[in-house]
DNA sequence: GGGGCGCTTGACATCGATGTCACGTGGTGG
DNA sequence: CCACCACGTGACATCGATGTCAAGCGCCCC
């Protein structure tokens, strides 16, 4: 803006203005300056215009942390997000939703991706808390994370989301595994589907665990036995899924529908219908959306989750907790929705007989 | 671990160890913790030893923001990104490669969502500012970045991604924009098309700029006379995208070929494909990958992105200007890669006439 | 006219760490 | 036997801000 800023020489690191140098600029001593800064009321409107434009000319911007470090609450206006990867779809839009609220409490937030490695969820913690965050949205990792306690102990609140934790007491926000999977599984029964298949990821990952026992108990409930060689865990990738699907379409007694339960196992699957050309005779019900699941023909039927309302809730929770809100411990549950698209409305063998029995 | 660490009692909070409580318990002064905990040399080894197990006992983590306040660089081992929207999938990979640098080297990051508000990327830029951030990646919103010269002029450095900035020369990182587009025109016109729709993101956008020109460009040098009527722009979601695509499509003199060049808009476009049951006659080449577009029916040809190596790169400069490099600005641009998987090679009216003609 | 009140203001200690420097100790060499 | 050095260690100032507190000043009221 002023005099030489503009000039093509070869700039050298200026050093970054501080209050003592706002306040001699202003004629003030410094600790009007923070006033000033900081709205406090009780400075003299015209000593306010002073040190306001002596801050504007230097291009002054506090330094939060020698604040933070002074202040008595010691905050950080910062909360930190562990999740399995930035880059997941769906960790990404619980990370925008948290930020929304955040930003509204001019709060940050660091995110980081632990990509489900235990080492590094500790490993991330532990910087996180080097960088004194006020809280932590966690998606646990760990199969105990009792070793979190201290952070409690010390008043940095902490939710966690998608996974329940195990060893401490603390907020959490999960989407309805069990009963959303069980809500597919009745689907397709009523479609007539007796032989349902079930893809799931990795037996260790809690979600997993939960929507395959959605899957079986439902199953029970209706009096369908569960046929364990179509129940498949530990499917991670789309290959992999892939590969399991076509066995599956090729067996004796192959299923009538399959309810895949995890978003890349999903596009393994469809792959293998579309291979075998089965497409629009065997039913297909997905947990977790799938990106443009809607330009597939057909469609795809989805159990929706909604990350959004995670995220917020999440953040909304932790928040409560910066604010004081001492109340036990809370367990949110986040509906989905069943999205009917087509795929999951592919009549099964057992659509007649269904009609016919009772 | 100890004691009643693990009694039910309504924990209050503890006050969090300094280094001076761990000074206390180990017996020895305040300025040999910090030497232990940095890894100094010159401490006698069980000097040392002791010092560990008193920091061990306490769950001392030292603070970080004081540490970076007093040290000389003053660094916090932070930086700053910011991006259209963190829950943005190009956007969102981009970060999670920023991520994968900046771990390496003990850095956080702090990520911010624009939502393509000028407004909000000054508001950011300030808070990140107040956070001292060592350096930042940034997406340009806004008409005129020249505001930022002073963070440069003190020393804090700056990659721009995706947009080139301007009134600012720093590092940049851009997808072959230009480029790409005209070579995504030329494998149409290659497969005999000559009609060749344009559907572009809003002008304001420089990279739906860029596209067009580029797409005008191939147009021109290949003697094809581009026709306004298919030459669109102002598109940014998927509605308003099938709502033209339909309209062109039903022209009486109709596009045989369709480049989109963001990804909702392609969604858009297909959609509208499949509603008038033309997906198989009318090609596209789409720009920007479609998560599971070899779902669809036919498979989605694109020109992919490198999202990965745009964050890699912009990390890895940010990084070298951190570590002192102080060579002139780069302008680092990341080819595409033609994705060929069938909507892009329909062939056109032309295909008999190119043969025909030498 | 003086005590007291309210509004402004700045000196100073402090937050939790690190840089500087000086001190104590034991060993080495002249 | 003493000067000197290297090593280990801690006292103290300091980073950039804020909380505390007291002082200066004008004004009101008795």
């Amino acid at each position: 803006m002023t005099s030489m800023s503009s000039a093509p020489t070869p700039r050298q690191a200026s050093r970054r203005p501080t209050m003592r140098d706002v306040a001699r600029l202003a004629g003030v001593g410094i600790k009007t300056v923070s006033r000033v800064v900081n709205g406090e009321p009780d400075v003299a409107p015209e000593t306010a215009e002073r040190v306001r434009k002596a801050a504007a000319e230097l291009q002054y911007e506090p330094n939060m942390h020698a604040g933070n470090l002074r202040r008595g609450d010691g905050r950080t206006h910062t909360i930190g997000l562990l999740v399995s990867s930035v880059a997941n779809p769906f960790a990404a839009q619980v990370h925008r939703a948290i930020e929304r609220v955040a930003t509204e409490r001019g709060y940050a937030v660091f995110a980081t991706s632990l990509e489900d490695d235990p080492a590094a969820e500790r490993r991330a913690i532990a910087a996180l808390a080097r960088r004194r965050v006020d809280g932590y949205v966690v998606t646990p990792v760990r199969d105990d994370q009792s070793y979190l306690q201290v952070h409690l102990d010390r008043g940095t609140p902490m939710v966690c989301i998608d996974r329940e934790p195990s060893g401490i007491d603390v907020d959490t926000v999960v989407t309805a595994n069990h009963d959303s999977a069980r809500e597919a599984v009745r689907h397709l029964i009523a479609q007539g589907h007796r032989r349902i298949a079930f893809l799931g990821d990795l037996e260790r990952i809690q979600t997993a665990r939960l929507r395959r026992d959605g899957y079986l108990a439902e199953l029970a409930d209706q009096g369908t036995p569960a046929d364990p060689a179509l129940t498949v865990l530990d499917l991670h990738d789309d290959t992999s899924a892939t590969a399991i699907t076509r066995r599956l379409l090729t067996l004796p007694d192959p299923p009538t529908a399959i309810f895949s339960s995890q978003n890349l196992v999903t596009v393994g699957a469809i792959r293998a219908l579309q291979q075998l050309g089965a497409e629009h005779d065997v039913a297909l019900v997905a947990f977790d959306d799938v990106e443009s699941g809607d330009l597939v023909s057909p469609r795809v039927t989805v159990i929706a989750q909604d990350p959004d309302r995670i995220g917020r809730l999440a953040a909304e929770r932790l928040f409560a907790r910066l604010d004081g809100d001492v109340g036990p411990p809370r367990q949110l549950v986040v509906p989905t929705r069943l999205v009917v698209r087509g795929s999951g409305e592919i009549p099964g063998p057992g659509r007649a007989a269904a009609a016919a029995s009772p």
